[in-house]
Formats: C-alpha cells, structure tokens, sequence
DNA sequence: CGCACACTTGAGTAATGTCAAAGAGTGTGG
DNA sequence: CCACACTCTTTGACATTACTCAAGTGTGCG
C-alpha cells in the first residue's frame, strides 16, 4: 500500500488508505527501526503500530508538510534527506533542521504544522495518522517515553544550534556543520571524512544563517588552506579533520 | 527543607531569616502550579510529588546548574527569572531561553547537563532528584504526556528562535523579543504595553545575538521613533505596538 | 548544441561589531 | 551628606564581516 504523494508515476498505488491498509509488514523491512521510535516497540506492539502505518515515497523537492496546515500526520523519515524550515513573510527562510533516514518528524504544539517540510532527495516516509498513534501511545509507555526522549535530543540540537546562528562567525559554522555530517556517518560506520552532501549552498545557507554567495566563499577558503577538497562529483572530503575541530569552536574534541 | 542555594556549598537546610518555613504541603501554596508539570497531577498525584520535591530559593546572579555537571535534578521555577545559556570555548555566549514562573527546567538528553542556568533575579525552584521523578513519572502517564507537551511547546519556540538568530535584524530581532515578553504578559492578565524587563542589555544581546551596543542603539531608536517609551526607573512601555508588530516580521497578527 | 541551474568569483556596500569614553544610577565609607 | 568607586547604559568613531549586486564558469539535460 504505497501512496504516491501528489500523484507522480509509481507503480502499485491502490486506491485509498482511508481504511487501514492491509501490507504484510511494512516495519520488518524497515532498515531505520533500530534508529527510530520504533526502536522501543516490542514484538506486540510493533505489529500494532504497522497497522497504523502508511508508507510514502515523495520525489525529491517536493514539500509535503505546510506550516499553517492541519497537522493530522506525524512522520518516521525512513529514507533520503528531508529539511524543516520556516518562512518569514517576505520569503526569508531558515532550516531548522535536516532529517535522515530513523528521524521522527511532526511534534508539535498545535493543531496546524508551524514549519514546512521537503524531501532534499527522494524521500520515503512511514506515516501516522495522529489521533490513532496518539492513542496508541497512551498504551505503549515505553513508546511514549522514548518520544520524550526524541524531543529531549532534538531540543539540545536546536540549542546548540542556536550557538551557531547567534555567535558563530561563517568559518566557524560552516566546519561545525561539516563535522555533524561527519559525526553522523561515523554513527552509521561509514568513512567519517566523505559526509553525504546532498543539500544545495542554498540550502547550507539557509541553515547556517548565510547567504549562498558566503557559504561557498567558504569552502573556497577552506578547500584553498588544504582542510578540504571539493570533488567535481560533487560531495566533501575532510582533510585535516582536527583543524576544522579547531575551527570549529566547538567543546567537543576531535574524536 | 528550604534550602538556599547561596553559600559555596550545600550542606543542609538551614533555615534563613525571612525564609518562609516549609508548609507541610509546598504545593499547595504553589502559585505556578496551574502553569506546570504539576497541572497535570491529581490530588493523590501531587502528594505523591511533593514527596519528591525540594524548594530552593536562589539569589540573583548565582549560577545554579552548570554544563558538564551530572544532571541529577529538575527544576519547575516557581517565582523570578532565569537565564539558560551555552557557552562558547573563548567565553562567547548565547541564551538560549529566559524562564519564568510555572517553566520547566533539565530535560536533558545525557547524564550530564548541557547548557548553564543562572538566576537573574532572585529565583525560587522546585527541585527533582532526577531517578524517583522518572519513576513517578513512569507510574504517572498524565504527567509524562504533559512534559512531551512541554517539550513540543519548547521545540517550537527554539525553532522560532532560529528564525529570529538566523534570518532577523537587529530592529527586528529586538521587536520580536519585545512582542513576546508583552505576549506574555497578556497570557497573565496583566497589562501588556509594559511588560517585565529584568535582565540587563548584555543578557538581551546575548539572548539575540548582537551586542550590548547595539542592542542599546535599536532602543535608542525605537524610542526616537516613538515606539517605546524607556523610564528611568528601568523597564520599557510599548507605545505603538502594531508598529512593532510590523517591524518584527512576524506572521502574527497584533493580538 | 544550447539552455537552465547551481556554483563561484569579484567589487562595492551596509549592517553590525569593536574600541573608547562619557553619562547615569547605586552603594560605601569618610 | 558628600566623595568616590563601581556597574550599567548610552553615544561616538572606526573597523570588519557578511551581504548585495553582477558577471562568469561549469555541468547536466533536453
């Protein structure tokens, strides 16, 4: 039972999930469960909770949650990279955060979203409709608590990142930003130097409180005095991994 | 069992002239209880808690939680103002939030604290040993449920603070600050063209990212313009508040 | 091949930071 | 009660970072 957001070309769509849709078991194949909420779902209940899901897949760029829009849908990422940002009414933008594969998308304090969200990459997502995970929740403590413990992470990132925008000059964000890539690829043991770069300077920019034009000055001057090397292909290699620590200003040593 | 958190250790309560003995039920007397975690407790509940809680006055200026500390305790702010705040390396420093009556402070993602808490007027605090609350809280799913609220709410704010940081304005940045302390003023039925302003132009400034001298000059501005009006005896008025509203760039209407 | 788009580079500007000094309010001791 | 010291705030002059505007380069795609 996939859906197809905003109908593109996928195979497979059956009509509509407006039922619960009937998959053997959308969560045993899913590579992001030990990372995700689901992590704290016993055998029990996590077959429950599939009964609850709806997995999506949505073509990169195309924004599927839109702040001021009734926010029925809570998101588990399951695959690609999506960002979260909100919008100043002339168009000024600020990410808030990017999401990967085994991040939870969609707390929120009110009945409509106060943030936007869209896929970076191809993205797939597992969906819930809220009130029934809601419910669900207030069942499966375990569950519940690992959500507080979801949005106890997420809101020592986001203070963290407000050090960045508040206090950070360009140097120092845009090698703080490099070494969280970096740190999460380690996390997922892969080579910790070759971050995935998926997201445009735009992007970075609007992360990092900067314009396109400073960002990629930036990398010039970093790839210029051999801390990095920018491959035509696209993409980032760290190479002198503790000078950008250095850089940084960060606390964290260089592990 | 008051205790203060003054001298340079803490040993055991001892009882201050002019503290108030502690009533056989502090929560009973808790002005900020319908604003808490607490609000979320029935009556069998909250006895329970009150079990679990130490009141504690701190003086202005103390420190009272400090990064890298073990993060044993939890804090419900029951009077004052309290800054929470990162520090960069070289002594750079952000705010990441002001607290009032009726916040909640520690939900912390590793065993030690992350961020530094400091009284900025004289404070008093309900204090949690950090284990008997999770386990009360396990057995209470209310509570639990009220705190992820809380801390949805507080993610949203933070993400809202990024926007301010990242894509505002000193003249903006310091609108917003003022809307949101009148905001508040108004949630409490008080007037809301003078709101509170106990913390001093460097704290604002680090609050916003700028500096004190500029923080101080947009002030001086909006004054000129007639916008605010700065008594001598401290604090600020809000003369022409739409015109904030406008300047702050937020989506907000002026309600 | 040529268009579109993302990225880079350059030149000049504007907003904010830095450094310095002068009020202004507060508390202390003579 | 005044003089002094201290801190916080304001103001001024100047420096610097990052932004704006503009053009140029490269890459992928139709």
């Amino acid at each position: 039972m996939k859906e197809k957001y905003a109908g593109s070309v996928l195979p497979a769509a059956q009509p509509r999930p407006g039922a619960i849709p009937p998959p053997p078991d959308p969560c045993a194949a899913c590579s992001a469960r030990v990372l995700s909420v689901c992590a704290a779902a016993d055998e029990h209940h996590l077959k429950q909770l599939a009964e609850l899901t709806t997995p999506v897949e949505v073509e990169a760029h195309r924004t599927f949650i839109m702040a001021g829009e009734p926010a029925n849908y809570l998101f588990n990422i399951t695959e690609g990279v999506v960002k979260v940002y909100r919008l100043l009414p002339d168009g000024r933008q600020q990410i808030t955060g990017f999401l990967f594969a085994g991040d939870f998308l969609g707390l929120a304090t009110a009945n409509v979203y106060a943030f936007n969200a869209e896929a970076v990459t191809p993205v797939r997502y597992c969906r819930f409709a809220r009130k029934p995970l809601e419910q669900f929740l207030g069942e499966a403590p375990k569950m519940e608590r690992q959500l507080l413990t979801i949005a106890s992470n997420e809101l020592a990132a986001a203070q963290e990142q407000m050090v960045l925008l508040g206090r950070k000059t360009a140097r120092e964000k845009l090698a703080s930003f490099l070494l969280v890539l970096a740190q999460r690829m380690k996390r997922l043991g892969k080579p910790a130097d070759t971050p995935d770069l998926p997201m445009s300077r735009a992007d970075i920019a609007d992360y990092l409180g900067l314009t396109t034009e400073t960002v990629s000055r930036t990398f010039t001057q970093f790839r210029t005095q051999g801390l990095i090397e920018l491959p035509k292909s696209g993409g980032v290699r760290l190479k002198n991994r503790s000078a950008l620590v250095k850089i940084s200003g960060s606390v964290e040593s260089a592990d």
